[in-house]
DNA sequence: CATACCATGTAAGCGGTTACATGATTTT
DNA sequence: AAAATCATGTAACCGCTTACATGGTATG
């Protein structure tokens, strides 16, 4: 996924690793830190595949700097990641159902518990983006994003309630 | 996530590797049928972090078998799991909404297209979803596991087309 | 002068994927 | 006799995380 975020940087105009990360940062609102090494080790990946190339550029006042620009097949490989749908569109294998599954099959007694803090984490992330959606000066894409987060969170939400109904429907007979 | 599931069966009873394969591909319905290499390292690092212990047992028919048995450190990493929500409880670092960001920056105009794909991939699997949800012998926890895919997807459907409003918007001023 | 920031990297490890190797037993 | 299934593993790689190392330059 950096790869593409990176191409996708590239596509604009040639930055170096430094202002990659900084880039992918920001637009991620923070919530995505990525850590130094991985932009490099990434880069270097993507110029040995050939979407990428990279030149030392000296500065006189800051350290030196390698630019990297996006290649021809660069592009080619970036176009096709943006028409290609994400697959699968949903995924079972997710952290969430894992915790389900498992629950149902030891039936350990603290189902209970898991699922009411589990709706608390959620109602606390759903409270901190909806304060972060009411901020005027958002970008439209930023805004975009969180409202995809939204969404998702109110899905788990409802989720949890039928896990919940579907448990007392188990005991109760 | 594998780590846990593993420890969860085995916190029923003893099994060996490739009964455990089984086991977790049955659960996620083939949606994640884990290639048999990964079993084995797994267990490797289970062992070696003292939250499982195995030990060799020779067959006359099949082949020998190495069986596996969840220790008490195995059974409180397990607990610990199982009552902890899901951090953070939703991502932004998401390939969906990494291919919008990317989208939304370079530009490129074939947003339509990528949406409309994406869209029917969603409606594909919710309608093979909606097909398995039919079979009246399905297991409530498989049901379970399907209404929360199904949910997820109704989701990201309002979310497309809160894209497509937000990119017309953008274009028409 | 310290410390924050700019800029690049290495090393070790986790969790996962794909592919390959080995050998036995059961089914066709 | 051939093919499928049982059962265990190794090797190489990807994407990512945490931690550490190395220097320069700008700011307080």
């Amino acid at each position: 996924m950096l790869k593409y975020l990176i191409l996708g940087l590239l596509e604009g105009r040639s930055r170096h690793g430094y202002e990659l990360r900084q880039a992918i940062t920001e637009r991620f609102q923070g919530t995505w830190s990525i850590n130094a090494g991985q932009i490099y080790t990434t880069l270097d990946r993507l110029e040995r595949d050939g979407l990428i190339d990279r030149e030392i550029v000296r500065t006189d006042l800051a350290p030196d700097r390698r630019v990297c620009s996006i290649t021809e097949g660069g592009r080619a490989e970036l176009k096709r990641w943006l028409v290609d749908p994400v697959d699968p569109p949903v995924r079972l294998k997710d952290e969430l159902f894992a915790k389900a599954l498992v629950h149902r099959t030891t039936g350990e007694g603290r189902t209970g518990e898991f699922i009411a803090r589990q709706r608390d984490a959620c109602l606390q992330a759903l409270a901190s983006l909806t304060r972060a959606r009411r901020d005027r000066t958002l970008e439209p894409t930023t805004r975009l994003l969180l409202d995809g987060a939204v969404l998702r969170l109110e899905a788990d939400l409802k989720w949890l309630d039928l896990w919940e109904a579907s448990d007392r429907k188990e005991a109760g007979g």
